[in-house]
RNA sequence: UCCGGUGUAGCUCAAUCGGCAGAGCGGGUGGCUGUUAACCACUAGGUUGUAGGUUCGAGUCCUACCACCGGAGCCA
């Protein structure tokens, strides 16, 4: 029998005969010709099927072999310059494992939502395929990263107890006789896992309830979330720009047919070298001011103010010092300015928003106490959290990526829906 | 939740002033030895999102609802 192989491996393989196990791609015929686009998940070939190498009753099976239909195609590999990818398969001998059903997604254009709404059949083509190898580099490099550095991986739960950041974006589940909320982010149990191992992240879903309907939003997203006992501000940020150098030197290093395919402007990640611009809140709103336009001081930054201030910029830039007001109760006040928080957003260029946000925590246990009250919250959720404080305090940092939104700044694809094999949206929980 | 837009064949879209519902792709049949989202010929395919209303006549105008798309707020 033919040693078996993958198309991505098929260069090794010229002038030798092979199997190729997959699916039907693609296939157009000329008389007494087939030409097959094969798909195996690891690449295409086309198979070139000649009427005479076949019964006359079973080439006019193949010619009438649907989109998807799982076949083994057994052939010689040859280099040919009139083949997509240089090699193609000339092929002896063809077992159909499966004729597949009428195929619903042509090789023309669709709209996103019937894509969507075909999205376990849509992850067979090639440009989600592209997508989710990038998205799988992406969270090899951050793992690889901390993993380096000698992090260790702690596992947050899903099921939390009560809200880090008040209680209407939570997803409200039964608990037995109680109520427990989809976890918003890991970032409180990892505080507690800072103070246990020092360094320590986490990588998963986590869950917004909010009516969100743009392109940076999904109500189900993965984050990865260090978090670094001893550690301040600048250091934080430090390691925040050390991951994301690390993401685009392996995706850029690996994936480049994935960002080729998806026309992505490559110049444009190769340009982003350390340091990252650091600016302050201040300076930022000062770029609002030059820009003309309207905002009023204190307030958050919108996405289109974000997209205004990030486009100074060819980098990734870190705005830091935030009013203390519009920020979560556990960031830690600037000594310098106790109006503002010891905190760091990092906005991506060309417009993709904000990828991270993180900061300082507040250590000490009186203050955090009377934050925990100020932003209306209940005490006793927290006992625990705050035991962080009685037992050992220590100055510590951290932040939270958004896996999806740094894949598709990555990418360069519009819309975060697509940086996730089945997305979870407001309007979209199938298939 | 608010603002704007779109719903017509399996898919992507046309349909002029309110006047015979169409094309391409996909499907089917036939042809062709070099196709890359082929090409040529023939062919099947419709409750125009739903419910009302105006009109001699509604895909087109009006009302309500539904779905989706884009944006805002919130955030990663």
């Amino acid at each position: 029998m033919a040693p078996r192989t993958t198309i991505a491996e098929i260069s090794r393989y010229d002038g030798q005969t092979v199997t190729l196990s997959g699916w039907l791609y693609n296939k157009t015929h000329k008389g007494k010709l087939i030409f097959m686009m094969l798909r195996d998940g690891t690449g295409f070939i086309q198979a070139v099927i000649f009427k005479d190498n076949f019964t006359e009753t079973f080439f006019e099976e193949l010619q009438r072999l649907p989109q998807e239909s799982s076949i083994k195609v057994t052939g010689q590999v040859r280099a040919d310059k009139r083949a997509r990818g240089g090699y193609e398969l000339q092929a002896s001998e063809v077992d159909v494992v499966q004729m597949a059903q009428e195929y619903p997604i042509s090789p023309k254009e669709h709209g996103i939502d019937f894509l969507m709404d075909q999205r376990h059949l849509w992850l067979r083509s090639s440009k989600p395929h592209a997508i989710l190898k990038v998205r799988h580099q992406v969270i090899a490099a951050c793992r690889e990263y901390f993993n380096n550095l000698g992090f260790l991986l702690l596992d947050a739960p899903i099921f939390t107890p009560a809200a880090c950041e008040g209680t209407t974006t939570l997803f409200e589940t039964d608990y037995f006789d109680d109520k427990a909320y989809l976890t918003q982010s890991g970032q409180l149990y990892m505080e507690a896992g800072a103070m246990a191992f020092g360094k320590v992240y986490c990588l998963g879903p986590t869950f917004r309830a909010e009516k969100s309907k743009t392109r940076r939003h999904l109500t189900e997203f993965w984050m990865i979330e260090p978090e670094v006992a001893y550690c301040d501000l600048d250091q934080d940020m430090d390691l925040a720009e050390g991951m994301i150098l690390h993401i685009l030197e392996q995706v850029l290093q690996k994936n480049r047919d994935e960002l080729e395919l998806l026309e992505r402007d490559i110049s444009k990640l190769e340009i982003i070298k350390r340091p990252f611009p650091r600016i302050t809140y201040d300076e930022a709103v000062q770029i609002l001011a030059k820009s003309g336009n309207e905002f009023v001081y204190g307030n958050d930054f919108g996405a289109p103010d974000e997209t205004v201030i990030s486009e100074k910029y060819t980098s990734p830039i870190m705005v830091t010092r935030y009013p203390a007001s519009v920020k979560a109760f556990y960031m830690k006040n600037d000594p310098d300015d106790p109006q503002k928080a010891l905190c760091v957003d990092m906005l991506a260029p060309e417009g993709y928003g904000e990828i991270i946000g993180g900061g300082q925590r507040e250590d000490d246990y009186d203050t955090l106490l009377q934050k925990i009250k100020s932003h209306g919250l209940p005490i006793e959720p927290f006992e625990w959290y705050l035991d962080l404080r009685r037992y050992g305090s220590v100055p510590h940092a951290g932040f939270g990526l958004g896996i999806e939104r740094t894949v598709a700044w990555i990418c360069g694809i519009k819309h975060v829906r697509e940086a996730i094999p089945f997305p979870r949206t407001m309007s979209r929980i199938y298939p």
